[in-house]
DNA sequence: TCCTCCCGCCAAGCA
DNA sequence: TGCTTGGCGGGAGGA
């Protein structure tokens, strides 16, 4: 039939042509539709044009193929112009996606009314299981599947000058699915901006323009929150918990942070857990997650997750959808993990290789490269931001509750090392001098406090000749090249975290921030043995400076293990230590200090809960102040939302560390310059302040690099920290006061090589200080490391509460100070990529699937009992980025399915 | 039996 | 107030 019809009268010519009349129908529908299309206002999505799968193909385009007529593919070539059908395929080709989107949402209307006919049919024809065996299968519906349509949906790289947006409405209707999985799905995709919400029903597409600069900016946050040393806790509680069958901890955990449980619903979205379980891969090596450790750390177990059994299958559920969708994004694939406690399900990552953080200048630099952003009006900086998450600020803070229990675990972890037997530990050459940590502190006392507090108030000065802690030996600072750009170590922390009282010192000339921590004994202010004090997190704000400093600390401390993550030329000098003002204040620390004395260690939570209600101003300010400048009134609203959030969610872990959070408050740029100059400090010696702690649950603020407030954090980013981003750290701990293990290792671990991360104390870990001095003492004096000065001995001993503060015991031959080497050569420092490091200390290459790998596993040859951070490992080489960690390995079979 | 995850209820949030 | 969004968990299919 040689009818040639132009488009206006196709109708009329289709109404005698009983083969289209489907399509005759469909263009009348076209305008009675035009008024019911709930998204008739909105541009169509187009179709995909390429990489689309054969099933969405065959199942979207039909390619005006009547339904009643059975599609035959080779009857009329496509080519041929010549043909009713090729003609009416060229004419709805030339139409515009609209109208191809509007034939096929018809078509599948008209298919979704026979299937449901057919239903009907069936069921009234056929038996029930017979009903049931007609329908399609579980697989058929899953959702990776309905993702791969809706994938293919959309160009994977679509062109910027041409949006794509997303009707929900159109979607779920041609899709067939309920609007519920195409949430799912969204959310996802939104956590990957791989598109964005903007408005009610509709979403833009992004498509992959975006992803590697997304991936990069999880893998940095990721790395920031440790999540490396997660996962080691993680599978290290598990492994303790077989030894721990009574579920007494659990209990414990019950106890103390049943009523702090996060249940902010955003918190909880499936974008938050997408992104965190994108970071577990990312920072990952080999890129493998298993999903029980990524359901625990990702997911933001709350407390009670092991005990309610049901909570955790939930979250596994909603691991399984986001899964599903990374699967179909093909940014991970299903494999198993097959060690001795059984198989397991995990997953590996698949996705493109991840640049390392050294990149970050990169980033920044091709940030106008970003797709289009949001806002048109904003710098590319803001742009690139605005594309990496674009979503709503208070759905990028994420929660993260799941170290609540971590925390207790390692508290549990610190009694054991208060009993543990020191093991002998290989001392090399270049880590000998620096292994005694508490000593090495102490000797860098001086020269640290000297740096800090020159030009500063002497009498701060003064006092620290008082201590007379530290051997004039200083140890030099180690270079500032070595410092990794994102590492997260934790410095060396005060020789008796029980009793000292931190305050921060900033270092101008290094731009890094020391934590001097407070006699009780000699602080004239303080004079209630506060314990909960002292495992007080510090002020993230510091962080800055404290990154700095644990960098340095930890190239005393640890051994070879080479950070690969920051270049020799990066700045290390800190934004917040340039920006500190040399102000002197004594409020936070003393209200710190006062309020920690007021609370019972033993009723800690106790001591948070009613602090809440003192803080809630301050706090609100606080976080207002930490507000990075937003682009818009939008932003700024949702910014607030954010702080108020995170206000309310995490005002119960504020009071933890009520130093922290009065630090926090008042910003602690200034507040440690405040602290530092405080009069009456007698200082006990200083320490570079841990930085980011391990909070039981805290914020990943994503949006601190994206709403604005980019260039500033990349610039912090340069000099390794974005205090933004860490100030949103601070925040939370339930329960638990998380102390890094620098603290353990400053008291005596050096020679155990205690990882200086994820060690978190308890205010009853004070017992532990004369154990852990003791342990040290025999290890330094069997490894002849330097021992402290009778005055760090007596001021010790005064700290952890064996004699009293005016009481002066001799130093023993043992104690001998012994001068520390500045040497630092062969000393590695902690890295900023936990992953590199823990690929290259921990885990073995990823290997070729299926294959053996090596899992980290936190497992002492003296049995669970024994501290597995003490047990030495003399090669020094299963180390992470926070320290080492001698741990045992385990074999683990990564099989796919 | 356990793993997966579909399905839909229902509450929070929003216009 | 109705609609959108999405947390949540029961329970069924599949291995």
């Amino acid at each position: 039939m040689d009818l040639y019809l132009p488009l206006t009268v196709i109708d009329k010519w289709i109404v005698v042509h009983p083969g289209f009349n489907i399509t005759i129908v469909l263009f009348i529908d076209m305008q009675e539709n035009e008024h019911s299309e709930p998204c008739k206002n909105v541009l169509k999505t187009p179709l995909k044009q390429a990489s689309t799968s054969q099933l969405v193909l065959t199942e979207r385009q039909p390619d005006c193929q009547p339904l009643t007529t059975p599609p035959k593919p080779k009857e009329t070539p496509p080519a041929d112009p010549w043909t009713p059908t090729s003609n009416l395929k060229m004419l709805i080709s030339a139409a515009s996606p609209e109208i191809r989107s509007r034939e096929q949402r018809r078509q599948l209307s008209d298919s979704s009314s026979e299937v449901l006919q057919t239903k009907h049919c069936l069921q009234e024809h056929l038996l029930g299981d017979e009903y049931e065996k007609s329908q399609p299968s579980r697989k058929e519906k899953s959702l990776g599947l309905l993702c791969h349509k809706f994938l293919a949906r959309y160009p994977d790289y679509p062109s910027p000058s041409q949006k794509s947006y997303i009707c929900l409405d159109e979607v779920t209707e041609e899709l067939h699915v309920e609007r519920r999985r195409i949430y799912d799905i969204v959310n996802v995709l939104e956590s990957l901006h791989m598109v964005s919400r903007l408005a009610r029903n509709r979403y833009v597409w992004h498509g992959r323009h975006n992803l590697p600069q997304t991936l990069q900016a999880l893998k940095k946050v990721g790395e920031e929150n440790k999540y490396i040393q997660q996962i080691q806790m993680i599978k290290r509680r598990e492994y303790e918990h077989e030894f721990d069958p009574d579920g007494e901890r659990n209990e414990e955990m019950a106890s103390s942070f049943g009523s702090t449980s996060v249940n902010g619903r955003k918190y909880k979205s499936l974008r938050v857990m997408s992104q965190k379980f994108v970071m577990l891969f990312l920072v990952s090596t080999p890129q493998i997650v298993s999903l029980e450790v990524a359901a625990k750390i990702l997911i933001g177990e709350d407390q009670l997750e092991d005990l309610d059994k049901s909570k955790f299958k939930t979250k596994i559920r909603r691991l399984y959808d986001i899964a599903n969708v990374l699967s179909s994004l093909k940014l991970i694939k299903k494999v198993h993990v097959t060690e001795e406690r059984g198989r397991k399900p995990a997953f590996k990552w698949t996705g493109p290789e991840v640049l390392p953080n050294t990149q970050d200048i990169k980033l920044e630099a091709t940030s106008t490269t970003c797709s289009p952003p949001i806002s048109e009006s904003i710098t590319s900086k803001e742009q690139c931001s605005k594309a990496l998450f674009p979503s709503k600020g208070k759905q990028n803070f994420t929660r993260h509750s799941s170290l609540i229990k971590l925390v207790k675990s390692i508290e549990n972890d610190r009694r054991k090392i208060q009993s543990a037997p020191t093991s002998p530990v290989k001392i090399s050459a270049s880590t000998y001098q620096s292994l005694p940590v508490f000593p090495n502190t102490i000797a860098q006392f001086p020269a640290i406090t000297k740096h800090q507090l020159e030009g500063q108030s002497k009498t701060a000065e003064e006092m620290q000749m008082k201590c007379a802690l530290s051997s004039p030996e200083a140890v030099p600072k180690p270079e500032p090249s070595q410092q990794p750009a994102l590492s997260q170590p934790l410095g060396a922390c005060p020789a008796s975290h029980s009793s000292v009282s931190p305050v921060i010192l900033p270092h101008p000339q290094s731009g890094v921030s020391y934590a001097i921590y407070l006699h009780p004994s000699q602080a004239h202010t303080v004079t209630t043995y506060s314990p909960g004090f002292m495992l007080q997190p510090l002020p993230c704000a510091s962080v800055t400076g404290m990154k700095s400093s644990n960098s340095k600390i930890l190239n005393i401390i640890t051994t070879e293990e080479g950070d690969t993550q920051r270049g020799p030329d990066e700045p290390t000098k800190s934004l917040a230590a340039e920006e500190r003002p040399e102000t002197k204040s004594e409020t936070s620390s003393q209200r710190c200090l006062k309020r920690s004395q007021a609370l019972p260690e033993s009723n800690l939570i106790k001591r948070r809960k009613s602090d809440e209600e003192s803080l809630d101003t301050s706090l609100g300010e606080s976080t207002k102040n930490e507000k990075p400048p937003s682009n818009s009134s939008q932003t700024n609203h949702e910014m607030d939302n954010v702080q108020e959030e995170r206000q309310n969610e995490t005002k119960t872990d504020q009071n933890i560390a009520s130093c922290c959070d009065q630090c926090t408050k008042e910003n602690i740029p200034e507040d440690e310059d405040k602290i530092k100059t405080k009069q009456d400090i007698p200082v006990a010696f200083a320490i570079p302040a841990p930085e980011t702690f391990f909070p039981s649950g805290y914020l990943i603020p994503l949006t601190h690099c994206t709403h604005g407030t980019k260039a500033e954090c990349s610039t912090k980013e340069k000099a390794g920290v974005c205090s933004v981003q860490h100030t949103a750290y601070s925040s939370p701990i339930t329960g638990v006061i998380p102390m890094p293990a620098s603290e353990l290792k400053t008291v005596n671990i050096p020679a155990f090589h205690i990882t200086p991360l994820n060690i978190m104390l308890s205010p009853n870990s004070i017992a532990a200080a004369p154990v852990l001095s003791n342990s040290c003492l025999s290890s330094s004096s069997t490894s002849s490391a330097p021992n402290p000065s009778s005055s760090a001995l007596n001021f010790m001993l005064q700290h952890i509460g064996l004699i009293p503060a005016g009481v002066q015991v001799p130093a023993s031959p043992v104690l001998q100070h012994v001068p520390v080497s500045s040497q630092s050569e062969n000393i590695s420092h902690s890295s900023g990529s936990t992953n590199v490091q823990e690929g290259k200390f921990l885990q073995p290459k990823e290997p070729q699937e299926p294959q053996a790998v090596t899992e980290n596993f936190f497992r002492t040859p003296g049995g669970p009992n024994t501290e597995p951070a003490l047990s030495a490992n003399s090669d020094g080489t299963q180390r992470t980025s926070q320290g080492t960690l001698y741990i045992p390995q385990r074999k683990l079979e990564v099989s796919e399915d």
